[in-house]
DNA sequence: GCTCTATCTTTACACCGTAAAGATAGATTA
DNA sequence: TAATCTATCTTTACGGTGTAAAGATAGAGC
């Protein structure tokens, strides 16, 4: 006996509908996305999700927040093989742009403030998470201790420490855009991974050196 | 006597609703942003539109490549004033991240190949003359002579050349686009803009003196 | 003066978000 | 146990939307 009841009352249709949205986001991108084909497909009245989610907005925050989750865990996979500074800081380029490859209507509503809900505090956190990850990766190229995601605030006022993150996720979530959207010239693949090998290292260099380098 | 007929046939209508469409998305946002209701604007049928444009896609892909055309002149603006190389730089960073701040809706749509018509020649010419200007930033850069936009192709397939540009423009659309989307932690406009020159000018550096840092 | 053709309007239809009111049944309370 | 409460889901309703198709208009070319 499965868990499909054909009750009144479905039992866990937040799960279901949350399975149908990126089913259907998935399938059919952005501009498909519909409460009413995720009701559809969840095989819910068209109304159903208004309980659970509000509205678009908040079914879009959601699933934004959900992408977050599996980029930070993305990350942390792609960054566990990593066996010295210059091949974490290329893992986490890696991961970060192989998550768009996995999950492109994903990342494509993660970063739009016009379609979310900017104030829902599970799609800040899940976002703080994810820079936090990042944030671990630059404090260690630097040579400093890691922090918990709490610590965040408090660390990240200092300039010295920003202007790090700053070159580290702009170079990291540019590369991933842009190559997501295609907007660099079609290269080869082993020209594209050459290209990211060396990019990725001098800029990890420039981070670890930074004291050098100024 | 304005241009203004209300004549059957329109005489302009293509401009027209061109102008009635960028408000509509600067007042509306994209969730807003309905054909109708750039028809409605235009003063003519909800139907008139797709005789120009053809769906939606089109109408957008138009918009973006507009956007694209006057992020290619801000950045040129940006650029005029700019005496020395880290200048330049910086110059090119800051242009294109206030883009943003003109044009937040438009630099929404612009990088969105599952919203517009990739195959779109008008799109794809707009788009490469922006980069273009970013790449001939680089090549001042690395202390090369600037090249057009048709040589673009011949050139980028060096290797040496790209992982530059890769570095540049990740660094700077990161930038923008991160900004836009306030994924960064709060910090005071002086705070902003000390990372920001600190952080470009390391970049700037990076590019410059690439070989010794290597 | 005639036709041609591009341009714009009208009509039509299926789909959409979301509000509001009704149905159901598990949980709570007495 | 019986009555009520409440969260959950359905039904109904409405105005808005994209876009196809057919009709109206008027300038251009012959």
């Amino acid at each position: 006996m499965s868990k499909i009841k054909q009750n009144y009352h479905h039992g866990s249709l937040r799960e279901t509908l949350l399975a149908a949205g990126e089913a259907v986001l998935t399938e059919k991108g952005f501009r498909g996305f519909t409460l009413r084909a995720c009701a559809r497909r969840a095989g819910v009245s068209h109304a159903a999700p208004k309980h659970h989610f509000g509205d678009t907005r908040g079914f879009l925050t959601e699933l934004a927040a959900m992408g977050f989750d599996r980029l930070t865990k993305h990350l942390l996979d792609g960054l566990s093989g990593a066996e010295d500074l210059d091949a974490e800081f290329l893992a986490i380029t890696q991961a970060y742009s192989t998550f768009t490859v996995h999950y492109p209507e994903h990342f494509r509503i993660m970063f739009r403030g016009d379609l979310l809900d900017r104030a829902s505090s599970r799609l800040m956190s899940a976002a703080r998470k994810t820079l936090s990850e990042l944030t671990n990766v630059i404090l260690r190229q630097r040579g400093e201790p890691e922090i918990a995601v709490e610590e965040l605030d408090q660390r990240v006022h200092l300039e010295d420490v920003m202007s790090d993150i700053v070159i580290g996720w702009c170079y990291v979530h540019g590369y991933a855009h842009l190559m997501l959207e295609k907007q660099f010239p079609a290269l080869s693949k082993t020209q594209e991974e050459r290209i990211l090998r060396n990019s990725s290292e001098r800029v990890s260099h420039l981070i670890q050196r930074k004291k050098n380098v100024r």
